[in-house]
DNA sequence: GAAAAAAAATGAACTAGTTTAAGACTTTTA
DNA sequence: TAAAAGTCTTAAACTAGTTCATTTTTTTTC
């Protein structure tokens, strides 16, 4: 069977975990939705109840909160081959903190939570892939938070120029910034400067 | 069916997640093996191939790594009804970069990796407790990663205060600032700023 | 392709958090 | 129960990161 590249794209990245015959492939792919968001556009806003999580086919989006004062601090860049989405919301059905933007013009296959339920009682192996993607998110996270708390955010701007070599090229300096967790103009020096070294 | 104190937390820890049947939960209770844990001593040190995931049904330990410099980073105080142990290490089987050390006389559930890999055959719904568990970490996490990066020490503080009750009066201040991200004179002053206020 | 808007660079004055050092208080151990 | 070891406090001098203001460079829009 012949599928189209973003569910070739999709299916590979579950392969990694469970093996799925050609008919559980099938209804899968009938579980999901295609959505385009086009650059600048908004996949989700803070107060939004989100129904679906999404996995990214084209293009980048940044997730982010906006703090009191009106500062965003993005907690993540999702690229092609990423999922993202609000958890807490799609879990709990509360409204979101979050902002989904896109800063390319990007193309993504949502699941909604009914389908995802579903999923489970169709093709029960689902828990296992996600018990397998969380464990593995929750690994990166956990060394996230540690970081965010014991680096310097020179220190971390390193590490994500070295775990991301894919991202930083296509993101601005202003939203590094927001990510690394400073200033735009203290973002500019510490470039600036391991760029000298 | 009457269980010991320790077997009927964990059980009810699960129980949050998915029923069991008698018969499974006493499957599940033989896949787990006993571990006590003296004040000061490790259950883990950095450099072990970490082969268990564990539960903790009394006392509290402490989670770290240490730098270049030699100075502590705490991950995470974990108490009675906490699970814990190097998830990146129990899943690679790699040497674990991690020290969990008791700060009290501590009492622990282990479950080998053969033993949580024989779990999801003998009795699959584990695989849905462990993917809403790592998915609730998750969440934990991912709020965890963005405040060590956006939030003051002071703010991280009272969160932690606030969040963690019952942990702040059982650790020292020191191994408070090595969660917390600061130095232990640093954290002196905060508390005493907070605690006029 | 010119005008407008946004991003990046630079610098000076400021604040949150570190370092070092010393003394007081508490807990552990012999 | 005394001594030793570890924890907590305070303070002065320092460094990483912020704020604010201005200029230059790049990107977007019509």
């Amino acid at each position: 069977m012949i599928y189209k590249e973003s569910h070739t794209l999709i299916l590979n990245n579950i392969a990694r975990f469970i093996d799925l015959t050609e008919l559980e492939k099938q209804k899968y792919l009938s579980l999901l939705t295609e959505i385009e968001v086009k650059k600048k556009e908004f996949l989700m806003q803070a107060g939004d109840i989100t129904t679906y999580e999404y996995f990214i086919t084209k293009g980048c989006l940044k997730v982010y909160t906006l703090d009191e004062d009106g500062v965003p601090h993005i907690s993540m860049f999702a690229i092609e081959d990423f999922w993202t989405g609000d958890m807490a919301s799609f879990m709990t059905k509360e409204p979101t903190r979050y902002f989904i933007k896109a800063t390319e013009h990007s193309e993504l296959l949502g699941i909604s939570k009914a389908n995802y339920e579903l999923l489970f009682q169709e093709i029960p192996k689902f828990e296992k892939f996600y018990r397998i993607l969380y464990q593995r998110s929750l690994v990166s996270y956990i060394r996230r938070s540690n970081h965010g708390i014991s680096l310097t955010a020179e220190e971390r701007y390193i590490e994500f120029k070295k775990k991301y070599p894919q991202i930083i090229n296509r993101i601005t300096q202003k939203d590094l910034a927001a990510y690394i967790g400073i200033t735009p103009e203290f973002m500019s020096k510490i470039i600036s400067k391991v760029n000298r070294m």
